[in-house]
DNA sequence: TTCCAGGGGTAGA
DNA sequence: TCTACCCATGGA
């Protein structure tokens, strides 16, 4: 089915916002430029959906094609957030007048907020390899089969994961000293006290919503930060080893994480996305 | 062997 | 608020 888009929506820069496409259950195909994604559909079927622009439009394909599969591709590629005041705020300030033109300002973020808090976690301290290889070994042990491709796996639900022990689900995800965070948040989910997705409906102050997410385990600035951008909300940069280097690079000598905070701190209400979409003499 | 990667938690100042 | 230190993991 072809999916309506908003004038300013690329999909392509949505894809390539950052690094989620290479991980599971997601899978980039360069040469068909095209992004699936293992989708466990409430009514208890995986399913396999297919996302690309063969004619320019935005085009999905499932084995179920209803609202609620249009509604998580509509999620996992921002299709719904408004960029008309950052795009005029970008037209105002010369470095950052060629965002819009290139429709950049969408991010690739997962259908639930457990997932991608799990993938930020599993970014944490470590190598790109590393991440890829802790957020497969969780789809792999937990996540629900395709029915008819039974090796490409849903990401598991809290619950799924909740039904293991902090020990076996520590051998199978080798996530390191994560292990307890990822667990913890995903047995609090699952008994019931904790609710990810309330964060996203619930109309946070966004200073609030940043103090809610450093509650969780395992989510400290970096994190909190980067799932603030998943949320729409872009104040708070997620100064992480590449902000410090661009940042360096620009000003031509290292930085610490204040100095890289404070120089995205003239973009007010925008930092996140210009730290993410700025161009960089390095890209 | 040592270092470190898209940091977080804690203790002590 | 800031600094120092440890934290599993695996590749360089």
């Amino acid at each position: 089915m072809l999916i309506p888009s908003p004038q300013d929506f690329s999909f392509d820069q949505t894809v390539k916002s950052h690094g989620w496409r290479a991980l599971l259950p997601f899978t980039w195909s360069e040469d068909a430029q095209s992004l699936e994604y293992i989708y466990a559909h409430s009514s208890g079927t995986v399913c396999i959906i297919k996302m690309s622009t063969p004619e320019g439009v935005l085009s999905v394909d499932c084995e179920i094609e209803d609202e609620e599969v249009l509604g998580a591709v509509r999620q996992m590629l921002q299709m719904d957030i408004l960029l008309d005041d950052f795009y005029a705020y970008c037209e105002q300030h010369q470095k950052l007048a060629s965002i819009p033109p290139l429709k950049q300002g969408r991010l690739l973020v997962s259908p639930s907020i457990f997932e991608d808090v799990v993938r930020v976690i599993c970014t944490t301290n470590t190598t790109w390899a590393q991440t890829t290889s802790m957020v497969a070994r969780i789809v792999d042990a937990y996540g629900s089969p395709h029915p008819t491709n039974p090796e490409r796996k849903a990401f598991p639900t809290a619950q799924q994961i909740a039904a293991d022990t902090l020990e076996g689900f520590s051998t199978k995800a080798k996530l390191g000293y994560r292990n307890a965070s990822v667990y913890k948040i995903a047995s609090d989910i699952s008994a019931g006290i904790l609710n990810l997705e309330e964060l996203r409906t619930n109309d946070f102050p966004a200073t609030d919503l940043y103090k809610r997410l450093l509650t969780l385990p395992g989510v400290g600035p970096y994190a909190a930060s980067c799932l603030m951008i998943y949320l729409g909300r872009y104040d708070r940069v997620n100064v992480d080893s590449w902000a410090r280097t661009l940042v360096g690079k620009e000003l031509g000598r290292t930085v610490t994480d204040k100095e890289a905070h404070a120089f995205f701190e003239e973009y007010v209400e925008w930092k996140a996305l210009v730290y993410h979409f700025y161009p960089w003499a390095a890209r």
